[in-house]
DNA sequence: GTCTATAGGCCGATAGAC
DNA sequence: GTCTATCGGCCTATAGAC
């Protein structure tokens, strides 16, 4: 079984991050335990015993996929500079756009959001970086503007239907416009204002 | 083969419906002919004998569906009021939330983002409807104010990230706040200012 | 138009040898 | 740990009777 210790080329650790890639493009119902196996090398045998199944596969990969957007996020976020320009750094942070964002990608399908356990993660991870973003929003000016938590929610949503109108393109453009058009709706948190 | 005189409960009719159901439910991966059939109350040869198989129904069921989108959006956005009213009428319009946008969803497919027929309504409703919202934001004041196309994107991108927040927490609670929160940044827009 | 039969292949998993 | 064999069932059709 997975352990957090074990090397980088264990059959478990190859299992976990081809699961992770083709949830990413494929999302869980497109990926098959087979198309995993033939993605990391490994054998039937091997993947059924490294773990109890597809779901449990995929439960260790979403987890893991999660953690890391939430640090990359913190990153930013909990980084040097005034507020805006902590949104700012965070909405043009270099992107996949046109993979989408591995996270909000799950939220699509049904067999996800129908299992707590799976949804949990993704549930977590964005509710985390809202809550983030907004303490970021409460440290600008304008104390008597827009509710903190409700911008946060725009900024967050903004990024994930920016990857939607990315993909419907086929451009990662729509999604820099976008990101673009709300940072000019932003404005007033700047230090300047 | 189907054609748009035909009565509404005839099987083709039914299969259609119950395609773009379980295209917005399951996408088109997750979505196969036995479910439609079972769903459309049709057998399998009925099937056969109106399409050409599960491509071609999916063709004639997203096309339906972004024509459906494409008039809602239509008539709202071209309706009675000021500019910003008709963008809060668009925001606050009632919504399936739980449910996500039934074009949007579609993104998330890699078959519909690789097949360019099928992704081809996709891309062209969500690109009229940041037409349309360009057109009604250019009617606002401040016309030196941020680009009516980003701004339109990032409106649009707001309601497509608000499904996605709103189906990882299981509420939509977080799509209402991610609208209320862009109208707040919208305001300037408003008549009064 | 609709039905049943058939097809080759994948689905997700289990069993047991090595 | 990894391999091969096997399972019942679904996938996406195609064929041909009725």
């Amino acid at each position: 079984m997975y352990s957090a210790a074990m090397g980088t080329n264990e059959t478990s650790e190859r299992l976990v991050e081809a699961t992770r890639e083709l949830l990413w493009e494929r999302g869980y119902t497109g990926t098959s335990p087979k198309a995993v196996q033939r993605a990391a090398g490994a054998g039937q045998g091997s993947m059924y015993h490294h773990f109890a199944g597809k779901r449990d596969l995929a439960l260790t990969a979403i987890r893991r996929t999660a953690e890391e957007m939430d640090a990359a996020a913190g990153a930013v976020l909990e980084g040097e500079g005034s507020a805006y320009a902590r949104i700012e750094a965070y909405l043009l942070r270099e992107r996949d756009v046109l993979r989408g964002c591995p996270v909000g990608r799950l939220t699509m399908d049904p067999e996800v959001i129908a299992d707590p356990e799976l949804r949990a993660p993704v549930e977590e991870v964005l509710d985390r970086l809202r809550a983030r973003l907004a303490a970021v929003v409460r440290e600008g000016p304008e104390s008597g503007g827009p509710d903190p938590e409700e911008t946060a929610a725009a900024i967050v949503a903004t990024v994930q239907g920016g990857y939607v109108l990315a993909r419907a393109t086929g451009s990662p453009a729509p999604f820099d416009s976008a990101v673009r058009g709300l940072l000019a709706l932003l404005a007033p948190l700047k230090p300047s204002h």
